[in-house]
DNA sequence: CCTACCGATCGGTAGG
DNA sequence: CCTACCGATCGGTAGG
């Protein structure tokens, strides 16, 4: 009897372990490959090679799935970015943004399919669940705390911090999504890396003529 | 027997006189009001008061509705820009350029079911229509002539069309798609206005404190 | 975590 | 431009 009930238990819990995890991955999977269009809960679980009532264990909707993916998204950018920071280890400022901005464009270009449900306008405005607010926010404050270390050390000449974070961040987001969009032809990403430097050097630099 | 052809012929006719227009307004109509996966060929027909079969006279499938939607979109766009430039009349290049990003974002904040369509990854790569890219490319070379006046008139420092066009072009259209995605609260039509012209004050004058 | 089922919707076509 | 129909897929629930 004890026997048999280990054998079942065994044959009906999830293989690898981590259903969540391989829904999510799944989730992204279809996204990337057939659009936001092609995002469903019964496809993720079929993916993930369980039947389509599975997920609603660990997922209360398609939603929350969604969610779970968006927040994902922003673990891993913020990650991609502080990565970027920790390989140039330079404390100047301008090169710490720079670096910022590799890391961002690295990662829309890698996985673009988070960022199409991050921005892309999957995620309606609903219900949004605290953790990805959390997710969102870490992201943010990783540009604005090296703003405001240039600020501070008299590099950058506005003193507005979110107003300066807003628009490197802009500049790069939007960079980020004219490429992942097609609207521009995709760069390799060393040609990546050098638009980046190029578009933030302008940003720094000015575009305007000096006046005297 | 005319008689009642002329009156069958009127009955069965679609009343508007232009279905293929109220589709594309139907389409728009969805999306916005439920993002990208309420819009169906179905869903417009039946907003436009047809049977669902009727759209396929009209459109091919839907993608070929989608790439409607999108080329009035470039068109749209296109025309705010050149909107707000009327508006000024004035021929100097900074304030020229930041009219054109005022009416960009005007337009983005107004009818944003049009940029989700254009840049939010529902245009799969697929097989874009020339008429598509025709209005895309309008839209483009309305900031590049300004650009080009800009440089032509010394008033920006950089001599590369493009690079500078792409650099007004990523921070305006960055700054859209944050607002409209909600990662950025919603200003109302004025606080837009000084948003945008903040940020391109920035990049025309620069970010980083001059050296001397 | 599964099978079986619900009602609804979808894109698209046949045939008129 | 319509009715009627096709096969497929969807989100979600019941019940185990």
């Amino acid at each position: 009897m004890v026997t048999i009930q280990v054998a079942r238990k065994k044959r009906d819990s999830y293989q690898h372990g981590d259903l969540r995890e391989a829904l999510v991955q799944a989730g992204l999977k279809l996204l990337s490959e057939g659009g936001v269009t092609a995002l469903s809960l019964r496809a993720a679980a079929q993916l993930a090679g369980v039947s389509h009532a599975a997920p609603y264990r660990h997922f209360r909707d398609k939603e929350a799935l969604v969610a779970a993916i968006a927040e994902r998204g922003f673990r891993l950018l913020t990650a991609s970015m502080r990565e970027e920071l920790a390989r140039i280890r330079a404390a100047d400022p301008r090169a710490r943004l720079i670096a910022l901005g590799v890391g961002y464009l690295r990662f829309a270009l890698e996985s673009p399919a988070y960022l199409q449900v991050i921005f892309g306008g999957v995620m309606r405005g609903d219900h949004v669940p605290p953790e990805l607010g959390v997710a969102g926010a870490e992201a943010y404050q990783t540009l604005r705390d090296e703003v405001a270390a240039g600020i501070a050390s008299g590099q950058l000449r506005r003193k507005d911090v979110d107003q300066v974070s807003l628009a490197c961040w802009s500049m790069v987001h939007g960079l980020s999504t004219l490429l992942i969009n097609g609207a521009i032809p995709h760069p390799g990403p060393a040609a990546a890396r050098a638009m980046i430097e190029g578009l933030l050097r302008s940003l720094g630099e000015g575009l305007y003529t000096p006046t005297k």
